[in-house]
DNA sequence: GCCAACGTTGGC
DNA sequence: GCCAACGTTGGC
């Protein structure tokens, strides 16, 4: 059974069409430095899961893309990237705390803004919608993918 | 830039 | 194990 998941990224950083201007339209899921949201990752995430592709810390955030999850976990390269932002120093190469999935992008979309998904009562539980919700990813609901994607 | 909410760290 | 201080996220 497929599950499916929001995955926030800001476009400054990956933008949606970066995304799709990228080989296979696919790319690792790098610089996620939460353990919960790691785990997701890690632990529950399955090649061909349906991701909702959203974009946060910017003008207008909202989800503009519909994917699929398209590798199984594998270690983040950027925890042993001195120069990356997201270099960690505490983990090592035969232990390493952070993983990843590639995601791919199968379809830009319209933003649906974060006001319009507010607006849809059908919605009104989805995690992202939550107060103080600050998980970059988060499982989604099927009946709330349905009503975003359509039919599974 | 502000600030609410939440996660992590570290002293005890 | 508690919890205050601090750092980060992310909408506005």
């Amino acid at each position: 059974m497929k599950n499916y998941w929001l995955m926030k990224s800001e476009p400054s950083e990956v933008s949606v069409d970066d995304a799709i201007a990228a080989p296979k339209s696919t790319v690792a899921w790098t610089g996620v430095r939460n353990y919960q949201a790691r785990n997701y990752m890690r632990d529950l995430m399955r090649v061909d899961d349906g991701v909702l592709f959203y974009h946060s810390s910017c003008a207008e955030p909202g989800i503009v893309g519909i994917g699929r999850v398209a590798s199984t976990p594998y270690p983040d390269p950027t925890q042993f990237d001195k120069k990356s932002h997201y270099y960690d120093a505490g983990s090592k190469k035969e232990e390493p705390r952070w993983q990843l999935v590639d995601v791919q992008v199968l379809k830009k979309i319209p933003n649906i803004t974060l006001p319009e998904l507010r607006a849809r009562p059908e919605l009104a539980a989805m995690l992202v919608l939550k107060k103080g919700n600050r998980l970059s990813i988060t499982p989604v609901e099927p009946k709330h993918w349905k009503a975003i994607v359509g039919k599974s």
